[in-house]
DNA sequence: CGTCCACGTCTAC
DNA sequence: TAGACCTGGACGG
């Protein structure tokens, strides 16, 4: 679920799901979660949300009435991140989704339970939390301030990376992720591996033009040249884009995915390039990756790949001569990474993520609770 | 069956 | 700059 676009989702289906309705007792976490247990209990109280890039502030506000009156109850706010699969989704109480977290629980006759859900358990919480420090503006919804904040700290070395890795830098992009930057950039057509300070500096401090008429009919034009909508502006246009298409986001498993899934252009798209970054992480792009990309993976562990004809352009770029990729007309083709080799001594190494515990004496804990959910077909990269 | 991959942080060598 | 932290779907043999 979860860049900046579908935290925010989320937190207008808090709103909306929760309007109205009365939450009782105290919050309750799951067995196997590793999170701190929120010290929260209370007869009557209210849900509301609110985001910030990618985080999501729930507010539990106790009702005020005559017969608990004085019993200073105080409201909480519970600050979330989502890792890679977090939600919330809002169901009755024998619905528990598998992998619920926390829950808040409904005063009604059958209750019902708002649960913070997250497979893979990176998300996390914080009770009378604030925004967590570090973080920067919201790209989304604290534009000006955003644009403030990269353009007065340039001389910051985060901007010495590859603009497609200082994109994921939360103290200054806060809520863009992996799909955004592929998509941010390939708008601009800006090789990935270029030097961030270098893309950044020149661009004016004050964003004139993000609301007059100049740039209007450019804007309405998807086509954005790069005088009309430069980086900045897309890091905060192109997330909006997502909020207002009104699905989820960012959500393979749900069937109202595939309008997110048309709207990318970049991300997983068949006929585009990919090659890991510098922290391991997937870079969607097209034409030329830019003079700081990775250089042959070698390195300590032998990464084995490569027959010469990978058509994962993981040594990049000169591979595939001219993907032209005629708008909304998605290529069917190579790319997707489906392709891989077989070799025989992989296995050495991850880079990231996944390493097996092969029997290494841990098992994987068993959540608590629920049924598994039906999963309706999934969509598939490759053509329809 | 096994391997690879996934929307993100975190800390520790 | 590696790993650790997790589950599970897709795919290959």
């Amino acid at each position: 679920m979860p860049e900046g676009p579908e935290l925010h989702l989320a937190s207008l289906f808090v709103n909306r799901v929760c309007e109205g309705v009365v939450f009782t007792g105290p919050v309750r976490k799951s067995v196997v979660s590793k999170n701190c247990d929120v010290a929260f209990t209370c007869e009557a109280y209210r849900i509301s949300a609110a985001s910030r890039g990618k985080e999501v502030k729930l507010t539990l506000m106790p009702v005020k009435s005559d017969v608990n009156e004085g019993s200073a109850e105080r409201p909480m706010d519970i600050v979330f991140r989502f890792g890679m699969s977090g939600y919330f989704q809002f169901t009755s109480e024998d619905e528990l989704p598998k992998h619920s977290h926390l829950r808040f629980f409904s005063n009604e006759k059958p209750c019902r339970v708002l649960s913070f859900v997250d497979t893979r358990r990176f998300g996390s919480w914080q009770p009378n939390g604030g925004w967590q420090p570090g973080r920067g503006p919201c790209i989304m919804f604290e534009y000006e301030s955003f644009r403030k904040n990269v353009l007065s700290n340039l001389s910051d070395r985060a901007f010495e990376k590859p603009i497609c890795e200082a994109l994921l830098n939360q103290t200054y992009f806060n809520g863009i992720g992996n799909y955004l930057r592929a998509e941010i950039l390939f708008r601009l057509n800006i090789p990935p591996f270029v030097q961030a300070r270098t893309v950044l500096e020149g661009l004016a401090l004050e964003d004139l033009g993000a609301d007059d008429t100049t740039g209007k009919e450019e804007l309405a034009d998807e086509k954005c040249t790069s005088r009309s909508a430069d980086l900045l502006r897309l890091c905060h246009a192109v997330p909006l884009e997502v909020v207002n298409m009104g699905g989820k986001g960012y959500d393979p498993q749900k069937a109202d995915y595939s309008d997110f899934q048309a709207w990318l252009r970049c991300y997983n798209v068949a006929g585009m390039k990919s090659t890991i970054d510098h922290n391991g992480r997937t870079m969607w792009f097209s034409g030329d990756s830019g003079p700081m990309a990775p250089k042959a993976r070698k390195s300590t562990k032998a990464r084995k790949r490569a027959t010469k004809e990978d058509t994962h352009a993981d040594t990049v770029a000169e591979v595939v001569s001219k993907n032209k990729t005629a708008k909304g007309v998605k290529q069917e083709g190579e790319a997707g990474s489906r392709k891989r080799n077989n070799n025989q001594e992989v296995q050495v190494t991850r880079t990231r993520d996944n390493i097996r515990c092969l029997r290494s004496g841990k098992t994987r804990e068993a959540d608590t609770a629920g049924e598994p959910r039906k999963r309706s077909s999934r969509t598939r990269l490759s053509s329809q």
